[in-house]
DNA sequence: TCCATTCTCTGACTTTAGTCAGATATCTCT
DNA sequence: AGAGATATCTGACTAAAGTCAGAGAATGGA
């Protein structure tokens, strides 16, 4: 990483942010503190339950209660109890709400023809581009790969995930009861680990290593959300388990996978493994690899 | 101007001001309200007079006075005359204030580098890319074209940057007093208008428009600053120009322009300017052009 | 010289944002 | 039914940010 690359990346943060940052205090304040209107905002067309917003917004529950006790006297929300758990609340616009919040909608937009307007249209679908490439990097690398736990809520829904893109691709589809098992105990210490990848807080593939026979461990269940992909995640897991695996102390690893998943044998080369003979019985393998750390 | 264009746009103002916001908090604060931080990192390195960084930040006279105040009793700061105009405050920083400053451009750094350690390499050249284009354009939207008084000190500074590059780039060199002129009393109201394109602040182009004999306007002095070329300055000012020849009842446009001027021309030509017979006796004018409005 | 203007400063405010320690109601688990 | 956890609310704070009216010094131009 060069410095030149720091310091352009100092300098669109100075400039974009100060520019947008100052628009949107002229565009959205509707003469009204920030905390409200973005209150409103979070609150949005379909209402939102008080413990949502407070960790969406990390605001302090005091705070919080405040605000809605403001905007309830405003006459633009209301709070009620959420059916079923009677500790929360649930927050919903009041028609006057709603008109307030198509509002910021429309200045919202006003906003963003101020910026475009004045340019070319050629300029303006390099803007546009461009800052879709920013937007989509800034996530990518604000990437969350973590240890957690196989029977995890968000690792279940992966798993979940996995197994039914299997089924959708693998050409003779996919029955777990007859693929080679990794039980949860397998892939949670102290037999192996199993990470979650999330971008902004919601999980975007997962990744097993089982620990194995102490010089060489097995990666299994690599897959990677379908809206997530071409954005490296898969290649970070991976990366991020053989750091685990050096750590403790392995000198190999290794992993099997069908024919029709193209995109992860890709990523297993250009990682540096090497196709070799079948090392187990894995009935819908057609590809073993292996590399040594 | 297309819908999906703006909420690109809206969508990079949520994800990408939010994200660098939150950054910027966590590493920029070190225990010091924003107000004061963003006082030290604006003096800065060489100082600054008080007018100038109430009018760059904004703040209302009194507030500032008493950020000055704070940062004067922690040491940070020296507020003394400026010489020359007693009214006026000039701020330096002490070296303990340099520290502080320093310890900001390093943090500033280490913010930079939070962004891009993640990415893979190719992936940072991208982001690093994609943000210059964002960073240009942006700009290029700001670009203020403004009509002025060719007397003014940026108009001033315009001509002459323009009369100094005519000498360098024209193969004879150039000699105004050989030129026809076009004096100051022509390019103002009522005889004609002069205007200054600026990008954040710094002129960065001018041009003018003599109505001539309210039929036919001519237009003069074209000039876009080297480092602000290739954004579409020079268009803009055209556009600008034409749109007040029309207001004032003009029909038509003509103008002169020298061989080696080769942007100039692709400008005048794609704007749907026709080359005509000479209409003049310019002695550096190798082609005439016109358009009917 | 004098008068309007410019620039900075001070005092007296308000609003916004945020924290913290309980109080109260409700839920979950045993 | 009771213990402990969870979610929200209230009261009592503080800090930061910002506004407004005017005072006082310096300047620029008539």
């Amino acid at each position: 990483m060069d410095s030149r690359q720091i310091q352009q990346v100092r300098h669109f943060n100075r400039v974009v942010t100060q520019r947008i940052g100052a628009l949107e205090e002229s565009y959205l304040r509707r003469g009204r503190p920030l905390g409200e209107a973005r209150l409103i905002f979070e609150a949005g067309a379909h209402g939102a339950d008080v413990r949502a917003l407070r960790s969406k917004l990390g605001l302090d529950s005091g705070y919080l209660s405040r605000l809605l006790r403001s905007l309830e006297a405003q006459g633009l929300i209301l709070v009620d109890k959420q059916i079923g758990d009677g500790r929360l609340r649930r927050v919903s616009l009041t028609p006057k709400g709603q008109a307030e919040f198509a509002a910021y909608e429309g200045l919202s937009d006003e906003l963003a023809q101020s910026i475009l307007a004045p340019l070319e249209a050629a300029q303006r679908d390099r803007l546009v581009d461009a800052m879709a490439e920013v937007e989509r990097l800034i996530r990518v690398a604000a990437v969350d790969v973590r240890i957690e736990a196989p029977g995890s809520e968000d690792a279940r829904w992966c798993l979940d995930e996995y197994f039914h893109e299997l089924t959708e691709r693998f050409e003779s589809g996919f029955d777990p009861t007859k693929s080679n098992p990794a039980r949860d105990d397998e892939m949670a210490p102290p037999a192996g680990v199993f990470i979650v990848a999330r971008l902004d807080g919601c999980p975007a593939g997962c990744c097993a290593l089982k620990f194995g026979d102490k010089t060489t461990g097995e990666i299994k269940r690599m897959w990677t959300a379908s809206s997530a992909r071409g954005r490296g995640i898969a290649r970070k897991m991976l990366q991020t388990l053989e750091a685990i695996a050096r750590d403790a102390g392995l000198t190999a690893l290794r992993l099997e996978t069908n024919r029709t998943l193209k995109e992860a044998q890709a990523l297993y080369r250009s990682e540096g493994y090497r196709e070799v003979a079948p090392f187990n019985d894995e009935p819908y393998a057609h590809h073993w690899f292996a590399k040594d750390l």
